[in-house]
DNA sequence: CTATAACCTCAAGTACACTTGAGATCAACC
DNA sequence: GGTTGATCTCAAGTGTACTTGAGGTTATAG
């Protein structure tokens, strides 16, 4: 592969430190896009490295692949994207992620009181209460799970 | 079941908005401990919920079954956990909360740089960058993996 | 030109976290 | 005391995200 802007599967796996599988895998579910050559290997752009990079922070920030490539739809689907087109996206995401922060500093505050106030008490304290209080608001610790999901 | 301590799987299920089938499984796994009554169904302390309710926060921020196990281990084996012993579990867990946050902070605020200035280049945006200055740390997109795991 | 590394497909296997189903027993209410 | 709902065990199934293996082709370095 002597193009400079066509990478291999081998490559492109190396800069994403995936493995290869799971290049393969992505493509197969639509995530990524690789052309062929002539005898079938596959040959990726060096933008599709973007995408493979995108999916990776996403999946470590607890998006499925599923939402991931609901996000990645709303990329150009003909053309490579733009610098403009990932900037839509980066808004989104970023949106995202700062409620995600915003979620659990709260769950921080309320930990971190906790442990200051001493309380940790099951009829008393709001983070590990599952009692009557919390309750009434319908079943389940509420309080502590992180319900945003783009 | 009368004795005011005392849960049943349907209870408990229904506190922690969990199905009966999730808590029998975590039982299995020895994350809560049940006793059982004369005809062999489980009873659960009231305590136990306190335990669900830590698995289940631990699991929306991304901790495994197997992680969440070990955390627990730290819990006295033998007796009800005291106050004391949650709290030590309690200043741990906020901790690695505090390195989350801190991490996806790091994370928004490079991507808000991006969008802010524009960038999101192949060859000069470090969020989105797969290329060589960053590569030469390592293979893959570092600067956004969030790493710490307990 | 040949050896080895990289690539190909397709089917099956794995790990995690549960759920579902079958077949049976137990508890609660009228 | 009978029916309905909750519980039991144990085996098998599900969804997600891949990996592994078999069997074969292509690219590259010496």
């Amino acid at each position: 592969m002597d193009k400079k802007d066509q990478l291999t599967i081998g490559q492109i796996a190396e800069r994403a430190d995936l493995a290869v599988s799971a290049v393969r895998f992505y493509e197969d579910e639509g995530l990524v896009r690789a052309t062929r050559s002539e005898a079938g290997h596959r040959t990726f752009e060096r933008g599709e490295l973007r995408r493979i990079t995108f999916i990776s922070v996403c999946q470590s920030l607890g998006y499925t692949l599923a939402e991931i490539a609901t996000a990645l739809k709303s990329l150009p689907a003909g053309r490579t994207p733009t610098e403009k087109d990932w900037q839509r996206l980066a808004v989104k995401f970023s949106a995202d992620l700062d409620q995600r922060i915003k979620a659990l500093v709260v769950l921080q505050e309320k930990l971190s009181g906790c442990i200051g106030c001493g309380c940790l008490s099951m009829t008393e304290c709001e983070l590990y209460n599952s009692d009557d209080q919390i309750r009434s608001q319908g079943p389940g610790a509420r309080v502590l799970k992180i319900e945003s999901r783009p």
